[in-house]
DNA sequence: CGCCTCATTGATTCTACTCAATTCGGGTGG
DNA sequence: CCACCCGAATTGAGTAGAATCAATGAGGCG
């Protein structure tokens, strides 16, 4: 597990706000601190946080870092559900059992809350539900209705967002993460971010670095 | 808005039940009834429920018929992110705003809870999200990593349990809603229904009534 | 320095979309 | 009752866009 370390000290909440494109204040909860003694775990990059099917016994909260949720079918593809920074909460259950794996996409810390949704912190847990869900409906409105180019525009603000809404974003994931989180090939997000870049839209840095220049017209390609 | 009538029963629980394909139990409320005079109100085909970006002032439970939420995009392109049989709660905001569109398919009931999530019905109101957001998620799956002939079987296989898995389906939504659930055109919906049938998986006795004939097979399609 | 993984680019294939033409089924009115 | 009409569904032909297969390039690390 590799778990390691404990600190306590208060959620310092990140920065993260700011409207998506579709006009919906994403709704991060503002702080999560049910009143026990939690900790912070760390993680290395690729280690499983939990997987498919486990007993559910707590709730997360990213410290810092970025966590990837995924399902996978039988023969191997994979689809990544949500990319999770800092401040938002991942790891509910139904019927105690997890539904998907949950992974650390570089080192992560994670705070850990063990003890269940309770009527002392049910708003909260509630709050960061309906932020989960708002998220994976808009996803889908991305993988089910939008092409090659746009779903890759859409990926690109969002994380812009993320991120404060700086114009330089950096991407802690790899193509292969991106392409199963947009339901691409990693082929096809790699000729989408050149065509941006061939259009002036963004500038590569190196692979994981891109400077958005033409913001317009990435927020054009999402409709 | 067409609203009509409203009697007060006590919930008749849909006898909604069974594992999904994946292996998780659908965990759709065993009740949801806060400690407040409710009320049922009928919708005709068609009719909204709810705007994206309304004022969301209730919950709502389907006691019989079926729901669509769905976005849409610029150009008129839509998604739909869940259908709704009776016994699922839906209308969950953020914001106080409604992100969705909310329409009935056909004929539909719905009991309203006018009164927001509170220290008394938050556990319903969670398991009820929760639910929504496995589903989503899992729907996700679909979309983004599962050909065309894979997610019409899935689609059938999810109508089959919600109906209490009976080999005879009805399919209450036209092509264009299965195609819009499933981020297809209503060509291919047709089409993959028609090799369906051609293989001897199914039976169209007609348009909107499908018998499964080898549920094995369209099982197998869904990996 | 060389290896290994990740990313990019190219050539080709194939799936699902688009455009177009029927067909089907349900409802209406003569 | 039957003919007609209209929207929904099916089927077909051709195309476009993303996947696949394959080769090359760029970093990062021992």
């Amino acid at each position: 597990m590799l778990a390691q370390a404990a600190t306590n000290s208060t959620f310092p909440v990140g920065a993260l706000s700011g409207a998506n494109r579709v006009g919906v204040s994403r709704g991060a909860p503002a702080s999560f601190s049910p009143d026990q003694p939690h900790q912070v775990v760390f993680y290395d990059g690729n280690q499983e946080i939990y997987a498919q099917g486990e007993r559910a016994k707590a709730l997360y909260q990213v410290e810092f870092g970025m966590v990837r949720l995924y399902r996978l079918l039988a023969d191997g593809r994979r689809q990544i559900s949500a990319f999770h920074v800092a401040g938002e909460v991942f790891g509910f259950e139904m019927d105690g059992q997890h539904h998907f794996f949950a992974e650390a996409v570089g080192r992560v810390g994670i705070r850990v809350f063990r003890q269940p949704a309770n009527d002392a912190n049910w708003r909260q847990t509630l709050t960061a539900a309906l932020a989960a869900l708002v998220r994976a409906q808009e996803h889908m409105l991305v993988i089910g209705r939008q092409n090659a180019a746009e779903r890759v525009a859409a990926f690109l603000i969002d994380m812009q967002e993320r991120q404060g809404g700086d114009r330089h974003i950096e991407l802690p994931m790899s193509r292969n993460d991106i392409g199963d989180y947009l339901g691409l090939t990693i082929e096809t997000v790699s000729r989408m971010l050149s065509k941006l870049k061939a259009n002036g839209v963004i500038r590569l840095t190196n692979a994981r670095t891109i400077e958005v220049v033409d913001e317009a017209a990435l927020e054009a390609l999402c409709e």
